[in-house]
DNA sequence: TATGAATGAGTGTTCATTCAT
DNA sequence: AATGAATGAACACTCATTCAT
């Protein structure tokens, strides 16, 4: 609450802005601490005095995003909108948010990679499990009312999850493609299917 | 003047799969050459008899996943099955290729990563392109003959591909999701949807 | 915010110092990076921030020697004497000068071996055209005034050059000859001639 | 001279001539076993049945220099000339062995080099001091005949011998030079002298 | 607080040499 | 004798981290 405080987290956060920036550009692995730091405008040195070491600067890449998460995560548990179309809000959501912060996105891959096996303790697993368990609640809740089918389950909250991040993965390998309006699609096909709805009729 | 026993061939094999062992365990970032040549057990120079680099180790994975992806897509375009079949047979080869070699499966997250910027000439996005044109292609033929929903697109197969993708991701993320067992739900959600079907009846 | 007391140039210095005795004592190829660091008394990482390369430390120890090259050069050209007061002070100036800087003398074998092929843009050749150059100039003006035979050209100052550098090669495979006393034997050699001038007499 | 030691000596020859042709193009240093093998047209092992190691290579190729300025050598002691005439034909043949094995001049500047400390026991000092002294004795004896300056010693002989060599030197480093016409120059400027020999005359 | 010079552990790669065939 | 696959010591170079100023 001091001026210091809010001063010391300010430079922490353009540090870790400039530091999304580049990792965005070129990659962890191939980001340097002095591209941060050029990036930020500051000496090598300094970014060791709001960071205690480079895998802390992607630590807190992860958490930015982690929060973004939360908050649509939040919204997506409180909302008393009918889960149907919670679950659409969640998508949209989701896509909204990364398309507004681009490179915070284009970290993602950075991101999956530490998410695994000891070097980072940086829980991208744990944020798509409460991705999972809250599509999950909403089917359920979507099946009681009748507006889903009956008898959906975690596996199909993990095709919705997987539906999301596999349009992300297609969109950071090529670019070209237009994640931002990928959010109808995907929910057309999860919520509607692709098959023909008058199967009986055209099956006379 | 023997033409000496060593069939090269073979022997490259093993080291890729000793490379592949060591990636699929640690990531291909943070795998040394010595990690892999003592997985293969043999000397460190040894593997510069079969890989130009350390990189080419990893663009050899990316060639061996390619040809299993390869096979896959061929059997989809060639098969005369009905085309939603033959999306369901695709869906089902995909993550079974996967599942029957768990490294190179584990390896996607460097696979992606290094997919990125200019490093290797590694082109998984051509690769996920050709799914989607694949399934563009069999949605179309399925819209044709009523199986489908008329009018479905390349943002359709996209949203198919990323499902898969995703639920792997999740995998990766997260080695206790039965990613065998994905198939299913994956069609399940994409072909008949999760809203209730009789919500025009039970719109009333 | 502080200049930083570190003059750059220096530092630069105080290496290639360091390298050129290095290189003196065990020759550029036997070198290694480490043994000039050590002889700098600084960390081997520390070369790197003044030296682009190991192959950099030679280029700069052959500007080095150019430099003080093109210093008797100028000199040469300059001066207003008589010409073969001006070869004799150039051939002096030039076996002085490596007299007082016998470890950059010393890397010479390395120099003329860098000069080939390729490798390093280090224009050996050049130098020593350079020396040719100016002395066929002044061996034509020694013809003009009388004082050296007429007719003299590029060949004459080659073997002047040769002389100079022959000697100097001596030296450095046996550094007990004593080059800094070899300039006048040269002048002797090469403006008064062995045979005896009294030839027609006492050919009687 | 058993049938078998006339072939592996001529398979040694073999393979020293590959390897002089090797070193002649791109220096001993950048020279590999590989290439001299691959010059040789035979397997790397097989360099090692005839030669120790890489440095061996070099050693006899310098024995293959010095057996032919033995030679040399030996004409310019034995002959019944006058001396200015053997100084004259020991020029000549020293530029002519060079002209017609051209490779074999071509590694001069790596048996320089090579024979600084330590390194290999290759004495290319001895063989200019054997220089030295053949032309130190020569220009006694033509001194004492009257055809050359009384007095002259062992600078002088040094500076023929650098004459030679120095201009060797300037060939190795601009191939354009015309060494194998150098030795008329080289015995021009020496033995005549540059100064104008109407010196008196013209001084009067 | 801020800096950037200094460091040295770490690693990809090379290549002379060995040796089983 | 001949081979070339295998080896691992050696080395140039990088870069995260430290610390004196």
């Amino acid at each position: 609450m001091t001026p210091k405080r809010i001063d010391r987290q300010a430079r922490r956060e353009e540090i870790l802005d400039a530091a999304v920036r580049v990792f965005a550009r070129k990659g962890f692995t191939a980001s340097r601490i002095d591209d941060v730091a050029n990036e930020a405008g500051i000496g090598k040195g300094s970014v060791y005095l709001y960071f205690d070491s480079r895998d802390a600067l992607l630590n807190a890449a992860f958490e930015a995003f982690a929060a973004r998460s939360q908050h649509v995560l939040d919204q997506a548990r409180r909302g008393g909108d009918p889960p149907l179309e919670r679950i659409s809000a969640l998508v949209h959501a989701v896509l909204r948010a990364l398309s507004e912060e681009p490179d915070l996105a284009r970290i993602l891959l950075d991101l999956w990679s530490a998410g695994r096996e000891g070097d980072l303790p940086l829980d991208m697993a744990g944020l798509y499990a409460q991705y999972r368990t809250v599509l999950t609640e909403l089917l359920a809740q979507a099946g009681a009312e009748g507006s889903a089918r009956p008898g959906l389950g975690e596996r199909h909250a993990t095709v919705i999850v997987g539906a999301i991040e596999g349009c992300l993965l297609q969109w950071l390998l090529d670019p070209r493609l237009p994640v931002e309006e990928m959010a109808d699609p995907i929910l057309d096909v999860c919520l509607n299917g692709l098959r023909c709805r008058d199967e009986s009729q055209a099956g006379r």
